[in-house]
DNA sequence: GTCGGCAACGTAAACGATTAAGTTCATAAT
DNA sequence: ATTATGAACTTAATCGTTTACGTTGCCGAC
């Protein structure tokens, strides 16, 4: 392995002068630079990441705590997507991403320990609720972060914009005459009470509440849940017209429910997705959603991220940034 | 920052013995370590990657080469869900992962270039296509690296056995009575070169041969090319009677140009996908298609990484696994 | 002629860990 | 009693950079 000193001794330079050849511009004159970068080139030598970062305590590497796929097995494109956008958005930017894990050599390690381990210039965790309940708190003392869907005091955030989604969608759905609505919703992660809350409120401002019992919960993505949900509802006495879904991949399992129990869509029964995915719009019939714009969401968490990194101790409230999305109009929920 | 010193100070002991007890279970007296890790707790003392893997020279840290998504937008499922299993072996063992970017720090790198770099202990490269061909000398010559779906002298590959495939969803059509079958195939990446290789001779082991003009060419994943590939078929003159697919997304672009130009499917046309993504079998109709076992791939791809970093030198001829999947029958393909 | 200023380069001390080699000391073997 | 052994610990060099600071020499101002 090639060292700077090799480099130094092949051009008669002191190995100060090739570092700076290689770090900064300022105090080496650009001949010098040149001469050194062409035999570093030559002789076939590289920088090397883990003196550098000792050195200077930064690594350009920055830590993703996201699960691409879901508990239930099920992978998700909206991390998928999320993720895809920020890394090529890091790397724009000249950093790269690392996945963490939580145990590293054989020793278990919380991911805590992780990032303060791997000197991540900064962290981004997508849906945080997956996460032990530490790693927030590290956010906000040592780590600059940037979560999506989660908002925590301290840091910046990114997620879609609920409120809008679900006034868009209400909208949507009251106009084409529906007025008994049920929800089929996660309960066990922060964005989902959100959207519920939206939607909610959505509905409200239209003069509609949600019956009792017309509330059903299922984890996101799971579609097996989703067909259970869908069952209960449709064991209840009132029937609504349309049913809302936590989203897309629910709404499939929902659809082929109601199929199975004789309802078609959305002759019988409308549904509503959400996210988007772009399956959703290649389907038979198309899925009424809204698509959730994950490839901005990656992006801005990236350039949060770098702004946090580059001013770290501004102690101005942080940014929780909405994205607007958009409904897709589909064809599952019909005209009454 | 606490180091390894300060440590040390608390403890009594000299840093040798702070790292043996962080590091390595001999030379350490038992009750010596418990001490020093305790005292290290307490104190909030972490160990640093940068120091360490300078001096060790490894960095618990495998470099991963992927796009997550298509050059056309579409993310890929086979590769999420892949890397997904790839991560969470690597999380088993003890290593971490990291996306490269080819600009690290404003300064523009080559992947050969980075992956010397960072002192990754291996890489994997999914889809190696997409990547500049020195990363396949270097992968020979200085760094252990598995890849999938391709296929190198001198390294470990992992894909699905495209051979079994096709033998099983050729098999699968011709009892069904086809006898007139038209391709669409990817024409810019190695595996679909194979997977057409063995597509046409598990037809040619039936008799049959794929006339002139009923193989056309569209991307992995590409809907609209699949849609347009679709229509240049239905116009020649004698019609096939199934058409495959390079991928399941493709398919969907082509049920759909099918059903645009008035087709069904499959009652005038059957149609064969390729990969199995979930969504696949709660469609209607259910995709007949091939299920490559992503995460069996994903998993064994770390597996001989790992073991090419164990034992690095051996000459043995590198293992290239062929992972069995399975004909989903789906819905597609009709009964002649 | 002297001096200040500055661009360009060199010197050398870190950064925080690992580890080969050396030391100590109790115990076992002779 | 002497020596060998080995467990447990220490010493100190080292990994490859960066960077504060020191040096040199040139140029222009006075």
């Amino acid at each position: 392995m090639l060292t700077i000193r090799d480099v130094a001794r092949y051009c008669n330079v002191s190995t100060a002068t090739v570092s700076k050849a290689f770090s900064q511009e300022s105090d080496i004159s650009y001949e010098t630079m040149e001469r050194v970068r062409a035999a570093a080139r030559e002789l076939g030598y590289y920088p090397n990441a883990a003196a550098r970062s000792l050195k200077t305590r930064h690594a350009c590497n920055l830590g993703v705590l996201a699960q691409l796929s879901h508990p239930n097995g099920i992978y998700t494109e909206f991390v998928t997507r999320v993720i895809n956008a920020f890394q090529a958005e890091a790397e724009r930017n000249g950093y790269d991403i690392t996945f963490m894990s939580k145990s590293l050599s054989g020793k278990t390690m919380s991911y805590e320990e992780h990032c303060l381990y791997r000197n991540f210039d900064g962290i981004a965790m997508i849906c945080a609720d997956f996460f032990s309940p530490q790693i927030l708190t590290l956010l906000q003392k040592d780590f600059q972060g940037v979560t999506v869907d989660y908002a925590e005091e301290g840091h910046p955030s990114v997620m879609t914009d609920s409120r809008q989604a679900y006034h868009d969608l209400a909208d949507f759905v009251y106009q084409r005459g529906h007025r008994r609505v049920a929800v089929i919703r996660d309960n066990t992660t922060v964005i989902a009470n959100v959207r519920h809350q939206c939607l909610c409120e959505a509905f409200a401002a239209r003069g509609l509440e949600i019956p009792e019992g017309q509330t059903v919960t299922c984890m996101f993505n799971d579609m097996v849940g989703a067909a259970q949900a869908t069952r209960t509802i449709l064991a209840q006495d009132k029937l609504p017209t349309c049913i809302f879904y936590p989203d897309d991949i629910a709404c499939l399992g929902g659809i082929n429910a109601l199929r199975d129990s004789g309802y078609s869509v959305p002759g019988d029964m409308s549904v509503v997705g959400f996210d988007g995915i772009q399956i959703s719009q290649v389907l038979n019939p198309r899925l009424t959603t809204y698509r959730q714009d994950m490839e901005t969401i990656g992006r801005n968490t990236l350039r949060l991220l770098l702004n946090e990194i580059d001013n770290p101790d501004t102690d101005s409230p942080k940014q929780h940034q909405l994205i607007a999305g958009e409904v897709l109009m589909g064809e599952t929920v019909a005209q009454l």
